[in-house]
DNA sequence: AGCGTGATCTTT
DNA sequence: AAGATCACGCTG
């Protein structure tokens, strides 16, 4: 049928969590509201955390009743609530009993654009998703969706052509100060819709 | 550059 | 039981 997007499987999540930060980029997260309301956003900003060797990562000195999603297997949301105000969206990578998540922070908005807008209470584009509690808002994404799969109809992540090397840039995680040295922040070189942490570098 | 806001984790 | 920390966003 044209126009209908096959969702990303479960195997695209199956590869090391620094590349499925890589590979996410472009990629196009949505969310099935009730009322066939569409939620979508292309996910321009993401950042990899690794349960091992990683000392910003929620999971690095073991598993803890929050931090327990991030070893489920890959292809799960991982919602966590942070500042007494922000829910932050991870897609779970790495396998079942490994801790790794990818975080996403920042979309450009698609489709629901006026639910976004509505929710955050702004009507500038470029202001609905660029950073990981702005995302969620827009979204409704809240604890409820811990634990979600990418697979089972409400959430998915929809295909499209892979970015060229050189369109997406490498930093240091936003917002950190532990392993704040590791270059684990993958973005679209130029997307207007980044996060403050940085626009090129 | 400063602060709100509240859960979670660490230290007493 | 108390204190520190926090993968942020907004105001100024």
């Amino acid at each position: 049928m044209k126009g209908f997007v096959q969702p990303l499987e479960k195997q695209f999540f199956e590869c090391p969590t620094l590349l499925l930060a890589e590979k996410l980029l472009g990629k196009i997260l949505v969310r099935r509201m009730p009322d066939d309301l569409m939620l979508k956003g292309r996910i321009v900003e993401t950042e990899a955390y690794l349960g091992y060797g990683d000392e910003a990562c929620h999971a690095w000195r073991g598993k803890t009743e929050r931090n327990g999603m991030m070893f489920a297997e890959p292809g799960r949301l991982y919602v966590y609530f942070t500042y007494g105000n922000h829910y932050m969206l991870n897609i779970v990578s790495e396998p079942e009993h490994t801790a790794g998540a990818v975080l996403l922070r920042a979309l450009e908005p698609l489709e629901g654009e006026s639910f976004m807008r509505e929710r955050r209470g702004t009507s500038l584009a470029t202001n609905l998703m660029s950073g990981p509690g702005k995302l969620t808002r827009a979204m409704a994404i809240d604890l409820g969706c811990n634990g979600r799969s990418l697979f089972g109809g409400e959430f998915s992540v929809e295909d499209a052509p892979e970015l060229p090397e050189e369109a997406i840039g490498t930093s240091a995680r936003v917002g950190i100060t532990r392993s704040r040295d590791l270059p684990w922040r993958k973005f679209i070189i130029g997307n207007p819709h980044l996060s403050r942490g940085r626009v090129s570098g």
